[in-house]
DNA sequence: ATACATTAAATGTATGTACATATATTTGCC
DNA sequence: GGCAAATATATGTACATACATTTAATGTAT
């Protein structure tokens, strides 16, 4: 089995928590890339997918750009022109909110949902990529530990 | 303490493993935001200074382009144009390689040395991240876990 | 030795990220 | 009501990523 360490050719860390960071940031680089794969014949990009799942996720409810924003897991992409994008293929609606018109209320189409529907069987879920490796038990104690790094102090 | 379903308010997550997909690209986003935030000062970018950190790594040895882009956690980012940057600010030398005049060796100069000698004190180590909320063995059993996910089959 | 394939790096283009600024709308205060 | 502050989104710019193509140097077969 590759170790980080070997991954990234680097023989020594400093200490087992540098090993760890650099661990954490690799496998979700990893998991950047299985998905790209997956995503590269629909000519959709990561950021554009994982709006759309947001836009499915609200089923059917209106959902704001500054929603999408605190929804995505990269706090500093601009949601404005992902929405661009996926406007221009049709795949999302863009209308004024009526209760707050500095508002932009974003609804996925029938073509987007359509799309993800394809996608749902070829981009690889979490389950299928760890369930052979980890125990459900192994799950919940890495879910708490990350909690945990996050939450210092 | 905010778990990641609070952070990114999704109160559902299909399964653990789901949970724990997102919880490891949270977590790592969430590190690259604090290093973002210590480099910003010294006009220097995260990728940037992942390469000036692999070239002092190699102790004065020299490394080829195609050498760093093995050693970058993003392995599809553009070293050539990253190594450009750095070189307009003389942190970093280019030389053409005498024994394959195709390869280009890069080396670091005393100014990219003394910078990163100064963001040393700046920039968070993983160690000072993570030691309070987890113990030695804690991060043992995490690095051979997700050793073990990328690994699968 | 020449021709062809391979390799290393650079470059071109579209998309995305980081951050500052601009524009429009709403809110709150007088 | 009128005006300043706050808010929601869009836009401008520099840098980075994703991916295809180009250029130069090297390896290899004939």
């Amino acid at each position: 089995m590759k170790s980080i360490g070997e991954e990234i050719q680097q023989s020594e860390f400093s200490d087992v928590y540098q090993k760890l960071g650099i661990n954490i940031l690799f496998t979700a680089a990893w998991f950047g890339e299985m998905n790209r794969i997956a995503l590269k014949d629909y000519k959709i990009s990561l950021p554009q997918y994982n709006v759309l799942r947001i836009l499915r996720g609200q089923k059917g409810q209106a959902i704001s750009v500054a929603g999408l924003c605190e929804r995505m897991i990269d706090k500093s992409s601009n949601a404005s022109r992902i929405v661009d994008k996926l406007e221009i293929r049709k795949l999302v609606l863009r209308r004024v909110c009526d209760k707050d018109r500095r508002q932009v209320d974003v609804i996925i189409t029938e073509k987007g949902s359509a799309l993800l529907e394809d996608l749902d069987e070829k981009v690889p879920t979490f389950k299928t990529i760890m369930s052979k490796q980890l125990s459900y038990k192994d799950v919940e104690t890495l879910n708490f530990a990350l909690d945990q790094i996050r939450n210092q102090k």
